[in-house]
DNA sequence: AACCAGGAGAGAG
DNA sequence: CTCTCTCATGGT
């Protein structure tokens, strides 16, 4: 079972090619510094909710010129209400609001993307954790997407996935992701493709 | 018109 | 650790 994880990659690839869509940009490399805030203020915004919606939301972002972790931060606290309201399309908008002002004001606090970047992922990984509205697929969404760190992202479809090709019945996101990562070169870049294809592949096989 | 979409937090058992 | 409730909009 563990050799059926390293064949996924070109099973996929073959159907599928390079990911594409939606996924144009989490895959896009190298990104620009905005490029990666925009990967980071998605991976919030997309939590429970349809792509589509997500960019809705973003257009207002873009729209309102609220569209980088700066702005975000220096619209403060006191108009959480009004960085609420542009991302309303995203659903659970209050709480998302307050998530992103808090990622922000971390990410600024220590210096800025590029400086972020440069922290090991061991170090790195317990503070994006630690972030309130930021659990495990989501630190691991910022940490591959938008900063190039080589963990892999276990999402719903990647455990249907492994469930219906027969690898294992484990749904535990660390025993999962500890089995993709064994079996896998430790590539950033092969990390986000095979999870885009993943995703891109379950919401094929749904219809 | 119920059901769901790339989750996470808080509380209970 | 596993279950359940909550947060909320927009598309089918």
């Amino acid at each position: 079972m563990a050799r059926s994880v390293a064949k996924l990659y070109q099973e996929l690839k073959l159907i599928y090619g390079k990911p594409s869509g939606q996924w144009s940009l989490w895959c896009k490399r190298p990104k620009t510094i905005t490029e990666r805030e925009q990967v980071m203020i998605e991976a919030i915004l997309t939590q429970r909710a349809n792509w589509r919606n997500v960019v809705s939301a973003v257009a207002h972002l873009k729209r309102a010129r609220v569209f980088s972790l700066k702005k975000i931060t220096s619209l403060g606290s006191a108009d959480l209400a009004v960085l609420a309201r542009l991302i309303r399309p995203s659903g659970f908008y209050q709480q998302k609001a307050r998530y992103l002002l808090g990622l922000a004001n971390f990410i600024l606090a220590q210096g800025g993307i590029e400086k972020i970047k440069k922290q090991p992922l061991k170090d790195l990984r317990p503070k994006i954790l630690a972030l309130k509205g930021v659990g495990p697929e989501t630190a691991d969404d910022i940490l591959l997407y938008a900063l190039d760190k080589p963990v892999f992202v276990i999402d719903e479809y990647t455990r249907r996935l492994v469930k219906q090709k027969g690898i294992t019945m484990e749904s535990d996101y660390y025993c999962l992701q500890k089995l993709f990562e064994a079996n896998l070169k430790k590539d950033y870049r092969l990390y986000q493709d095979l999870h885009a294809l993943i995703v891109i592949n379950g919401k094929q096989s749904k219809k």
